[in-house]
DNA sequence: CATTCCATAATTACCTGTAATTACGGTTTA
DNA sequence: TAAACCGTAATTACAGGTAATTATGGAATG
């Protein structure tokens, strides 16, 4: 019987990801080693290791002997990411929509006849919860370790970015609609249908965004 | 004036990189971390910086308390990777015929030229050489940092593969005809054509690897 | 004879001290 | 007054030591 407990630079990685997507830590922000040592109460060692992990990961930026920033995420990345995991996610579904059992559209209509409910209401952070919950099952239908690696990369770095902006007011009956057309060709086994519909909900999602964004700088330079 | 000497963790790392890559740690071995100290002449927190980072990469493989390993990538693997590869490197092409000037069209004409010196002359390195010189051209045209990013990724452990490879022996005048057809889209500024050719040279390739392997095994089985 | 147990050795993980580099503040100088 | 310079303080990077866990080999036991 082997009880492996995890490395602590391991649990400090979780950690700090923790404090980076609460908005403890914010992009742009140094990364104070000691002060960190002091607040976890570990040494530097376990505590730097992390930080390599994190700065591989992207989600850091290392400068040598100066030390590491929260990464940041720029208008341009956005651009650049949301096709990509437009192209990714497409790519799921057109596999879901293949390897999909019974079962797993039934747990698929449940988890919409949730997100129709939290759209109906307006619970907007129930509904961003329950939309991951779909992506992710599609994800894990499509039964592809890499992709959903190479998703799950993209989507961290997406993650920081959400932190910088706020929510669009009248996009989630749009997206409601978007996620009833993916599931529509998932039932229907439309696998090049799912793929389709599954981008157009990225690339409306990023349009989203941009509206958003744009807005959201008027206003600051508006204040 | 700032002259920032590169941390020696991050010179370990492109160390063990090549290391890997060259075959001087192959896959499955363990990574021995007093030998590789005394090997490398340092001490063993650079060294142990590093693998966090290898690991965090899915190069080397973690097992607490007991050390790492170099990563091993099966068939299921390599059937999962290539898609997404031909996926990503097919929106490559297709940004590329968009993106593309004409310098750039004139250099990638020179690349293909060579290539197809090499495979006349049956060159089998040169012409991998070539070939990845013409992948790494046409990801740059894309001009998508991220895209580039979830490439390289993946093409890291294709290179981990290909160390337990063969090289196929026919295979070069077929490759040699899609990237002159991935070519020819570009030249026409035809997107939609240059990314269905691109999907398609990584889906033969995949295919040719599968057939080699299958060979391999059954002549590893006979002997 | 196989299996379990225990002691020892080897190795990983973590902590801390030292060296090296950078940032900062005050002083001097043009 | 502004700019450059130098000394000090703070911080990162590396090294080596200590603790803790795992692997190994031999002895004891069923």
């Amino acid at each position: 019987m082997r009880l492996v407990q995890n490395s602590l630079h391991q649990e400090v990685a979780v950690t700090l990801r923790e404090q980076i997507f609460s908005g403890a830590l914010l992009p742009g922000n140094f990364v104070d080693e000691v002060a960190l040592c002091e607040s976890l109460k570990i040494s530097r060692t376990p505590l730097r290791e992390a930080l390599k992990v994190l700065t591989a990961e992207g989600l850091l930026r290392h400068e040598p002997r100066r030390g590491c920033f929260v990464s940041e995420v720029t208008e341009q990345d956005l651009d650049d990411i949301f096709p990509v995991i437009a192209l990714l996610e497409g790519r799921c579904a057109f596999e879901a929509a293949r390897n999909a059992s019974d079962a797993d559209l039934a747990a698929l209509r449940d988890l919409h006849d949730r997100l129709k409910g939290h759209a109906d209401t307006g619970r907007i952070q129930d509904y961003y919860a329950t939309n991951l919950l779909i992506h992710e099952a599609i994800i894990m239908l499509a039964n592809n370790r890499w992709l959903a690696q190479a998703i799950a990369d993209l989507r961290k770095i997406l993650k920081l970015a959400r932190l910088q902006q706020l929510h669009a007011p009248g996009r989630l009956s749009q997206s409601l609609a978007e996620h009833l057309s993916v599931y529509a060709a998932l039932m229907s086994r439309d696998s090049e249908g799912a793929e389709a519909a599954m981008r157009t909900h990225l690339t409306r999602q990023r349009d989203a965004l941009r509206d958003l964004s744009r807005h959201q700088t008027k206003s600051r330079v508006a204040a």
